[in-house]
DNA sequence: AGGATAGTTGACCGGTCGGTCTAGTCAAGG
DNA sequence: CCTTGACTAGACCGACCGGTCAACTATCCT
């Protein structure tokens, strides 16, 4: 019943664009309602607030990133370790892709917001712990597949891939200070080195306990 | 000639201590008077604008986090590559006195405003530019003398230095996302792995060549 | 003593912020 | 066909934003 649009599909979308490339103090409702084609009116139909549209915003975002990672990435037919060096690539060229089309790198929405927010609002602080640290589960199986392919000698996966999750938070956030995508590039066998490094620092211990 | 007052230095020291805390967008010019104990007119007799203050503030926080770097960490009599461990430990008593303190972990400034601003404004990116590259310049002197101290075969000394920084960066930004100081002990081996790690990598990579 | 100078005060400015509200418009269901 | 209800339009709100200004006060130099 009563008439139905796509409005809330484009408010979406264009929170997405907009803070990404700026932040989320920086764009206004009145920003976000110019880029989709949208008046304050309708805005507020959709959305209680501000907050609440970021807030299904970032689930949105998430998702959709996620599936990507997944298709491309962690589900590829590659040996787990080198998956990683995979990521590095498809973030690099997300990166490319925004710079040559907006003149700038973005870096990561979520690494992004996380500086910007989690010290401000509770509620967006444990949106983004839920999507990070889920993002952190996919690289933690990478890690157990890698194992089990006998690929890696055994370790702490969470510590493992808490420290990937955090050097690709840094790298992203190189690249953007720098406005260079290609630190992806040049990094591209970290993520191997500390995985395999933790792995092997934690036989040593053991066997010194031996 | 005149009258003379320290109300410049406390509105600097509240610019780092608020910005610190929460964002340069979020923290107003009111804000700031009020916490300094100043007028509005004080404020601007001794800054041009906002931007202006964030500037000098941010200088004068790098000269002093670099200093108490020098003194605590970098100048030591430790061995090169165990001083990233007492850098971990530094950034981590750092971040447990401000939890302890404010409730929160604040994560650091630098990389704070990197995302937030670097998009934004072109000078107080290459601010940021600019004592983020001489953060990594003293890593990569450390690194220098690892290898001097025969500690670390021969390494892309930028490259390795590049990765430090990028991970010190990312473990803060999960420190602050998780409001978790402890991040920075579980991961202070990190550093020293992806050093030996990058230096390891390129050794094999020279003698695929031979 | 008395300029000259450095610092202080707080009212004031136009613009923008997130958010509200009332009056409409359009489309499907009965 | 006409009611119902989802959606749109845009004027309006008080609060706050960064920044300005003219009057005033304290201190140093001559």
């Amino acid at each position: 019943m009563g008439r139905n649009s796509d409005a809330k599909e484009r408010i979406l979308n264009s929170a997405i664009e907009l803070i990404h490339g700026r932040s989320y103090t920086d764009v206004g409702v009145k920003d976000l309602c110019d880029h989709a084609g949208v008046k304050k009116g309708s805005f507020y139909h959709f959305f209680d607030s501000k907050k609440a549209l970021i807030l299904e915003a970032l689930d949105r975002h998430y998702a959709a990133f996620r599936k990507h990672l997944q298709q491309k990435v962690f589900l590829s037919q590659q040996r787990p370790l080198d998956r990683f060096e995979s990521l590095n690539m498809s973030l690099y060229r997300g990166h490319k892709k925004c710079k040559d089309q907006n003149g700038e790198v973005w870096g990561c929405l979520l690494g992004n917001l996380t500086l910007e927010m989690s010290t401000r609002d509770k509620e967006i602080q444990e949106a983004l712990m839920k999507h990070l640290s889920d993002l952190q589960a996919m690289i933690g199986q990478t890690i157990k597949d890698a194992i089990d392919a006998g690929d890696l000698p055994s370790v702490d996966v969470s510590l493992a891939s808490e420290a990937v999750l955090a050097h690709y938070q840094g790298l992203q956030l190189l690249a953007k200070l720098r406005n260079d995508p290609e630190v992806l590039v040049r990094h591209r066998l970290d993520i191997r080195i500390i995985v395999e490094g933790i792995a092997q620092g934690q036989q040593e211990s053991r066997n010194q306990l031996n």
